[in-house]
DNA sequence: TCAAAAGTGTTAATCCTACACCCATGG
DNA sequence: CCATGGGTGTAGGATTAACACTTTTGA
C-alpha cells in the first residue's frame, strides 16, 4: 500500500443522438462534446462528466451531469464500462464511471448548446481530450452491438414513426443500408411495434404507416 | 453537494470454476466466498474485494485480491459492472468495482482453501452480504451469455481437452444437456479448437481425440 | 401518367435440431 | 461380443437475404 491518495471517482457520460445532416435528407449519429477551459488538456473536447457526489447513486450522477452540461434527458441511459488506468490522467488518479445515453431526434436539436458545447458526427470526431477517444470507440461498439438485439433505436425516435424512420436509425447507427422489405418483415417479427393505424400524410409519395412502440418493460430506467 | 467524505472505491471478483461433485462424475459450476470476520455483516459470505491502491490499475488490484484471498491466478478476468448505490454498505458510502474471473478445474482444486474461504455451487449459495447476491447474478448472467458466443469455456480447462470435456463445461455453466453430435459440429465450424493427434487413453471405451485451443488472441489479459 | 416509396410475395441458401447409424475400446 | 461413449450422416424445419412485383400517392 502507498501514502498516495486515494483516487477520485469522476461520472461521464458518451451522448448519442441523430442529427439532421446540412442540405441533405440523411442523419448521422452524432454526439455532444464539451471543451475543456482548464488543465489538463485545456481547450480539447472532451467527454461531458463530472465528480460523483456522496449522495447520489451513479445513474444519477450521470442523469445530472448530462442535464447541467446540455440540458437534455435521455431516453436511454446504461452503464458503459468503467476506466481506471492510472495514467489515464496526466495529473491525478481518477477512476471514471461512464454511462452511455440515447437522446430523442426531436429532443437532441433543443439541446443547449453554447460556445462551449457542440455536436460532432460520431464517424468523424476531432482528438479528444484524456482516453475519451477509446471510450467513445467502446460506446459506438456497443450502440452497433446492442441495436442488432434489443428495442435501443426506438429511444432515438419521438413516439410515432414510419419504419423507414426506424430503418434510418439502424442505418445510421450500423453504417450501411438494410432492405426495406427484410427490414419490415423483421421488425414485426419482434413485436416491438405496432400499427397506430394513422398514416403520416404530407409527403411526396404513399403515406406510410405510423408505428408506435409497444409498452414493455422499461426502456428509460 | 454535500460534505460528506467521498466514495471509497473497492474492487471485487466473481470466481468461476468447476468442481467435482462428490461420488458422481459430474462436475459443477462454483465459486469461492469469504466469510466476513468484522462488521457489518459479520459471518455472512461474501465476494472476495478489498480497497484500490493508488498505483495500481482495475485489473491489477482485481488480480492481486484474487491471488490474495484465495491463491488463483485465473485464466481468464473480464470488468462485470460497477455497483454503486448509495445504500448498498450500512456504513459508508462504498462504490465496487466488479470483475469476474474463470479459473481452470485442475488449479481450483489446488486453491488455498481455510476456515474462511470456501466453495459454494453456484446454484446453491447462501444468503450473501451486502448486494453480492444480486451481483453474482449478473455475473451468472454474462457467462452464460457469453459462453455461446465466445470461447471463454476454454479458460476452465486444461491445455488438453476432449470434446465431451469442454461440452461438459457448457452443460454446466448452461444447466442442460446439449447433444454430443451438433456440439462437436458447432464448436468445429469455429475454428476455436484443434486437435493435438493425441487421444485419451485409458477410459473405458473408445478412445477420444483430444483437442487444444488455438492460439488466438488473449483469452488472459 | 410517371417516379418513387410503401408494402407483399417468392425463392434459394443457410443454419439448426433431432435422431439414426457406424466405430472402437474395455470388460 | 456386448455395452457405451466417440464420431459421422442426413432429412426436415426455421431463418435469412436477395430481388421481383404490386400499390398508392404527389407532382
Amino acid at each position: 500500500m502507498s501514502s498516495d491518495p486515494a483516487p477520485a471517482i469522476a461520472v461521464s457520460t458518451v451522448i448519442f443522438g441523430l442529427r439532421a445532416i446540412e442540405r441533405s435528407e440523411h442523419v448521422v449519429l452524432s454526439l455532444p462534446l464539451v471543451k475543456r477551459v482548464r488543465e489538463p488538456y485545456l481547450g480539447r473536447w472532451a467527454l461531458p462528466g463530472g465528480p460523483l457526489a456522496a449522495t447520489e447513486s451513479l445513474r444519477e450522477a450521470a442523469r445530472r451531469n448530462l442535464r447541467a452540461t446540455t440540458g437534455l434527458d435521455p431516453k436511454h441511459l446504461e452503464q458503459l464500462y468503467t476506466f481506471g488506468a492510472v495514467e489515464r490522467s496526466p495529473v491525478d488518479r481518477v477512476v471514471s464511471i461512464v454511462y452511455w445515453a440515447l437522446v430523442r431526434t426531436d429532443e437532441a436539436d433543443r439541446a443547449r448548446i453554447g460556445e462551449n458545447v457542440r455536436w460532432f458526427a460520431a464517424d468523424a470526431l476531432p482528438q479528444l481530450a484524456f482516453d475519451h477517444d477509446e471510450i467513445v470507440g467502446w460506446a459506438l461498439k456497443r450502440l452497433r452491438n446492442k441495436v442488432e438485439y434489443t428495442r435501443i433505436a426506438h429511444a432515438l425516435l419521438a413516439d410515432e414513426f414510419t419504419l423507414a424512420d426506424l430503418r434510418e436509425v439502424h442505418e445510421a447507427i450500423l453504417g450501411r443500408r438494410l432492405d426495406p422489405a427484410n427490414f419490415r418483415r423483421r421488425i414485426e417479427a419482434t413485436g416491438t411495434v405496432e400499427a397506430t393505424g394513422r398514416h403520416l400524410e404530407g409527403g411526396r409519395h404513399r403515406p406510410p404507416a405510423l408505428y408506435r412502440s409497444t409498452a414493455q418493460k422499461e426502456l428509460l430506467l
